[in-house]
DNA sequence: ATTATCTATAGATCTATAGATAATGC
DNA sequence: ATTATCTATAGATCTATAGATAATGC
């Protein structure tokens, strides 16, 4: 046996982590050879997932694809559970930053409503493009492990929030009677939408040739007439 | 080798059945018996696979559930691909009916715009809950089977299609200036809101809470007010 | 005589480990 | 001295088959 639990775990591969009150250390070179493989590691298996689907592809394709031995791969990570939730956890991350920045009322200062959706739309369209693989990625994990699951509601939450709360805040351009409700259903219908077009699975839709400029053009149409924007 | 051809493909099932120009005959009684096995089998895969995945179900799995043997399983189904196909194929039946009955636009004479959004809304929500499983089966295997996926992107379009066709027959309601784009538009947006109401994965969203009538409600007000309705 | 079912197991993966060898920085 | 990597393979599934036994209707 040739154990080392500090490789394992994202956080324990820091500069330095600190343990209860004791901090590590960990060699420079070495460190930096580590992350590079552990990277190859999770970008091999964040393609393949995304291609091939998780429980298609088998750690020994990850290996081969990130032209390491599967050793290596278990020096790294302590099972395959243990890379796939590495791979999710980055994909996580990542997302987490672009809803922030999407919900981040600064950014969206002196907006009209439909400036507001039309920039969402053609940022959320935009973004989708630049990972592709990471729906079905998450979709897949989501299935099998329940707190990846959760964890993926609770981000989808936040975007659906933090949308409803920014249109909420120009509820004096609002004509719909119910202003709470309404915000709350365009933000769900927002997201639907964009679902919809990017998710390989349910387009393509009627709509799905016609150009993104059209498709955001029609959803501004319909969110404008229902909320009877004035 | 006790391979009986005979028995393998849905279609070679029949009472009857040609090949080429010769009429094969089965006896009555032990038709029956491979009929109830074959229903057994399929009732078994369809509910372990909506239930843990069809990758992460084994075959012994499946004949445990339908109380048989392996060896039986592999009687009538030449193997693991072919049980799948014919769970897949049982419930895209079942599938085609229901749209077939959905866009008949004998069913719908006589109804408003409003009207028929709102049934067809109320229809299908109560159809996805008769059988539970059925999305993650359907998407599971389109991942996997590109004829697979192709069919169900008919069934879709021809859902969409239908749907338009019914909107844009009553297109004396409508006051948006380009009724052919608008009615297509209104038929991936109630795809889409369905979809994400009904998706485990997507849901719960904002107003998932909220009540089925609720939701239609608000579906309805949003398509009256795009499309404009006099 | 033919079809359906069972038990037992071969053969193919796939995950994970052991143990040896190479690289890195004190 | 410690960490990273490799090769080779053990052990656990999982799919599929062989061959024997039971049921069915001519």
């Amino acid at each position: 046996m040739r154990s080392s639990p500090a490789a394992f775990g994202r956080d324990d591969g820091g500069v330095v982590t600190t343990e209860g009150s004791a901090a590590r250390w960990q060699r420079r070179g070495e460190q930096a050879r580590s992350f590079a493989t552990q990277d190859a590691f999770l970008d091999a298996a964040e393609a393949l997932f995304g291609e091939h689907g998780v429980e298609q592809t088998s750690v020994t394709d990850v290996a081969a694809r990130a032209q390491r031995s599967i050793g290596s791969l278990y020096h790294h990570f302590e099972n395959k559970q243990t890379l796939v939730t590495a791979v999710v956890d980055r994909i996580t991350g990542d997302l987490e930053d672009s809803i922030d920045r999407v919900v981040d009322p600064a950014s969206w200062r002196d907006h009209t409503i439909a400036e507001l959706v039309r920039r969402y739309l053609t940022t959320s369209l935009e973004l989708s493009r630049d990972r592709p693989g990471y729906k079905r990625i998450t979709v897949e994990v989501s299935l099998m492990d329940p707190t990846t699951r959760e964890t993926y509601r609770r981000l989808r939450r936040r975007l659906d929030r933090g949308l409803a709360a920014l249109l909420l805040e120009r509820r004096s351009e609002i004509g719909h009677p119910d202003p709470e409700t309404a915000t709350k259903f365009v933000a769900d219908q927002l997201t639907a939408m964009l679902a919809a077009r990017l998710d390989p699975e349910l387009s393509p839709t009627l709509l799905s040739r016609s150009s993104n400029a059209a498709f955001v053009d029609e959803v501004v149409a319909s969110v404008s007439a229902y909320l009877r924007l004035r």
